[in-house]
DNA sequence: GGGCTACGTGGGAAATCGTGGGAAAAAGCG
DNA sequence: CGCTTTTTCCCACGATTTCCCACGTAGCCC
């Protein structure tokens, strides 16, 4: 299982490329060949970056859903819009499209700094302004142990054994 | 598995013609020669593009209906009236019937923006207008937890066990 | 601490892509 | 049957993208 870890300080050059981390290159060694799948983040005003094989998961469960079912199309939709396979130029970086840098408050054509983390088995990009608010600060009056304890429940099986639900 | 990914800026001209993104062509690559079907969506004001194999899947579904049942006659005249064969030219571009332009706001005859979005197995084609309204906007107001929680449902094969597709 | 390797950064050139227009073919009409 | 209108095909140019190379820097090893 990928494992991807460590928090990155990048640059992103006036051509919407983002030089991707050695460091992580390394650790996604095996994968890296098949390319990465960039994406939106849901919740956040961050990029996601999947490794190939882990969006072909993502790709293998949208396709169950229902042509005739709306909600399930509008799911689709605001998920996968605008995911993009993206690889590695020979100077180790990644193009990310203009469209997508703008969630991320990256202007297009403007070069900037960002922050690419390894979340196990993703990995996001912020930019710099943003992670620093939103990652890092705001955690005064935010209830960190409260929501460790909801989320223990979603994902500790032993605890919960009827419920299986998971997001 | 067809996995067709990208959001892309394009252009239609005075004769109706989009300019398929290079991109795209490519991942379409094996399936490209058979054509493509273009449709109006059921639910929403966009165009959908099927690969041929996968419009022969739809077409399969369709055939389960009943001859006999009055609102699946209406369903079927209501869902592939209008569904139409189009081959990319010599300069990558789809001539798109004028029928079906109106249904995703494009006016026939007159240039304007569109964005072209892949989504695993279809592409969808928008009015720029549309798609920033509604794809992309309205994001505030909602709520896309309980959304996939409800797909999540729909999907889940544990609580569909009649489901067999699984990854 | 010095030298070497590898990484990150920027820029430039070549190939590719998108867009528009025009000519030829086909269809419609008188 | 010939003329007009529409459609289809093809070519060309400008813009964009992609690929590649070169330099500066930082980290590492000896």
């Amino acid at each position: 299982m990928l494992n991807l870890l460590g928090e990155y300080h990048c640059r992103i050059d006036a051509k919407g490329r983002v030089s991707f981390p050695a460091k992580l290159r390394k650790q996604l060694d095996r994968v890296l060949h098949d390319g990465l799948v960039v994406n939106r983040d849901i919740f956040e005003g961050c990029l996601v970056i999947y490794p190939k094989p882990e969006w072909d998961k993502v790709n293998a469960e949208m396709s169950r859903l229902s042509r005739y079912d709306r909600s399930h199309q509008l799911f689709q939709r605001k998920f996968m819009k605008g995911a993009t396979l993206v690889e590695v130029d020979g100077s180790g970086r990644l193009l990310v499209p203009a469209a997508l840098l703008g969630h991320a408050g990256l202007e297009a054509g403007k070069a900037g700094d960002c922050v690419v983390t390894g979340l196990g088995e993703k990995i996001e990009v912020w930019s710099k302004a943003r992670f620093e608010q939103q990652v890092l600060g705001g955690e005064d009056d935010f209830d960190f142990g409260a929501l460790a304890e909801k989320v223990r429940q979603d994902i500790d099986p032993a605890r919960n054994p009827n419920d299986s639900s998971r997001n």
